[in-house]
DNA sequence: CGCTTTGTTGAAAT
DNA sequence: TATTTCAACAAAGC
């Protein structure tokens, strides 16, 4: 499940690679055509026809190819995956999206489970309002957590996956911060002490860079270039570790469902109050 | 067959 | 009315 650190490796991977290649057009296959879009496929193809990729960057979960006017944004949600090389015969049935470049060279966008979605943006900053903070930015502070948390009344589960809220948190890394911070999922987001708000700041940003200089967690599907798995899985200490001890105190790790998301969590070092 | 996964959407609840 | 929560959805593997 990719995450910020997944797009962010796969970000890192694809931009030496696609810097400075003309975008020629997008095609899709005969019988699934929903990956591309909005706009519209004709509108899209009129839009890029001919653009220059100047940036490769990441904001939230979207890989961005930044154009000389627009940008292409590429969410790769559950099991999407971007490659650079002629796939093999037999994943060919699970390509949901091509993008054609100069010189026979393309973007293959293969997703087995096509949830995946490749839209056009006319200028960044449509795309860049739709997202909240970056944790890896300097927008992103214990001043900012503490107000955004305490002027609000939501569960810190669902409220760290709002990409509104904050960008590119999915399952796996709220778990492991909210654990790192000792804080229960169904913790109300005004009920936060400053210490618990302090231990929450420093852990977001901590857990995120370590996962990406590892490359990512390869838990089920992740992987980036060919057949590239990343290496964070060894340091998960909640997430799909229900049954084993904590790393803390011992208490068996559980997982439980909270705002319709299976849960990893402590219940000894994760109070609910 | 039913459950799981993600993020968006629109409806419902507070 | 604004904020927050929830169910539905899309698709396929196990």
């Amino acid at each position: 499940m990719p995450e910020l650190p997944e797009v962010q490796t796969v970000v890192d991977y694809l931009r030496p690679e696609l810097l400075g290649e003309t975008v020629h057009k997008v095609s899709v296959p005969a019988n699934y055509k929903r990956a591309v879009g909005p706009p519209s496929l004709r509108t899209f193809n009129k839009c890029i026809a001919g653009q220059v990729i100047q940036d490769v960057r990441r904001r939230a979960k979207l890989i961005v190819l930044v154009l000389d006017k627009g940008c292409i944004s590429i969410h790769l949600r559950m099991t999407g995956r971007v490659l650079i090389n002629e796939p093999e015969q037999n994943d060919l049935r699970y390509i949901t999206a091509t993008i054609e470049l100069g010189a026979g060279h393309n973007i293959y966008f293969k997703d087995v489970r096509k949830f995946g979605r490749i839209k056009y943006h006319n200028h960044w900053s449509d795309l860049d309002a739709l997202y909240g903070p970056e944790p890896l930015s300097d927008r992103f502070s214990y001043r900012w957590l503490k107000d955004s948390c305490l002027s609000r009344d939501r569960m810190m589960k669902p409220l760290l996956l709002d990409q509104q809220f904050i960008a590119g948190l999915g399952n796996i890394y709220v778990d492991e911060a909210l654990w790192t911070a000792g804080i229960h999922p169904c913790r109300t987001s005004s009920s936060l002490t400053s210490d618990e708000l302090r231990k929450l700041a420093r852990a977001i940003p901590r857990i995120l860079r370590s996962s990406i200089r590892l490359n990512g967690t390869t838990f089920q599907s992740f992987y980036f270039g060919e057949e590239t798995p990343g290496r964070f899985a060894s340091q998960l200490k909640v997430f799909g570790k229900q049954g084993t001890a904590c790393k803390r105190c011992k208490t068996e790790i559980v997982k439980v469902r909270v705002a319709q998301r299976g849960t990893h969590l402590c219940p000894t070092c994760q109070h609910v109050n």
